[in-house]
DNA sequence: GTCTATAAATAGATAGAC
DNA sequence: GTCTATCTATTTATAGAC
């Protein structure tokens, strides 16, 4: 296998154990036997653990994070234009929940991440969670000057949205798959947040 | 110091240790030597590494997690036979948020718990959580008959209540001491909080 | 590019003295 | 109840052959 290919190939699979056994708790034997290789080889194309998990939270924050934020889906774009709230939000949150689903593993090694409080974890917060604040704040505070949405501080109305969002995920992730204590399309979450959140902020 | 004393003051270090470096992150020399004792101390005390863990999550789950329940709060009580949705739910809202604050251990520990997909975690969530989805839940229902809140599936309501608070915590937790992205007292936030639920939900 | 062998440090856990 | 010393397995990481 050419250098590139085994140093993608290391990686994913790496992505995949720190995903789900933390950083201290997966091993570069383990690695090396699920990638197929030597632990030699992992060594080879990352100089010490450390660096293979950077390499993972650097590349996940870029490629899982930023790709298709929302401030450039152009349905968003086009809700916003028309003041259309409930396609607004709705559209956010359906697609916030698909790309939790789809990418599970970035989620828990964020969650990870954030838990060792390693700088990576605050580096997605920046580079990432801080923009939609600002994204869907400023939204917020455009639609209470319109006169369309009550007097709430936004970053409030963005925090009680993305709990809702997020907590459902997390659930989805860390237990709902054994114990179903809520079964639901993500179709219909988005709905009923959405419709939550809107009536709860609307004038 | 007496058995009981220093088998105490073990896992109180321990639960701290364990609550900030996860399982795998925390070894048991640095539990002896946060401790001020040597490693053999902590191995008479607790047989295993695993067998100190369990014994965390276990005095935990009992008394972080089952101590003054909502269901057994008198001033929600009252609040529910009296219909006073918004002291029912801001009650019950400020007290999980202090609840958070107050005991951040605890919640890091069954993060970690729920990462490292210990059984502990299902405990804690069975015996817990799924009696606060059945306690809210039936409120809403019932809520529901009366004509005062409109028909949504009622555990969707309690998720996306616990989101909005859970969601709070993890993020005081986990990321706000620094960033301060939204400085909020609990009394405040709790109130916003249930507005827009209630808002939310009300026919 | 890949492996085997191995070094060096650290991990969890035990023995036995006091 | 407490310690020092030690054992064994594992962990990260390297050397050197092919």
């Amino acid at each position: 296998m050419s250098g590139d290919a085994r140093h993608s190939q290391i990686l994913q699979v790496a992505i995949r154990l720190f995903s789900q056994n933390g950083f201290s708790g997966t091993t570069t034997k383990e690695i090396a036997r699920v990638a197929g290789v030597s632990e030699a080889m992992v060594f080879r194309h990352f100089a010490t653990k450390h660096e293979l998990y950077h390499a993972i939270l650097d590349f996940k924050a870029c490629e899982g994070g930023t790709k298709n934020p929302p401030w450039e889906n152009p349905i968003i774009k086009r809700a916003i234009e028309e003041r259309d709230d409930y396609a607004v939000f709705y559209n956010f949150a359906l697609g916030a929940l698909l790309h939790h689903k789809q990418d599970v593993d970035f989620m828990r090694l964020l969650f990870h991440a954030a838990l060792d409080e390693h700088e990576l974890s605050q580096m997605f917060f920046d580079q990432f969670v801080s923009r939609i604040y600002e994204f869907i704040g400023s939204y917020v505070r455009e639609r209470q000057i319109d006169g369309a949405m009550r007097e709430v501080e936004p970053r409030i109305v963005v925090r009680a949205f993305l709990g809702m969002l997020i907590h459902h995920s997390l659930n989805n992730i860390l237990w709902d798959r054994k114990r179903h204590l809520l079964n639901i399309s993500d179709e219909a979450a988005a709905h009923e947040f959405v419709t939550i959140l809107l009536n709860g902020v609307k004038k």
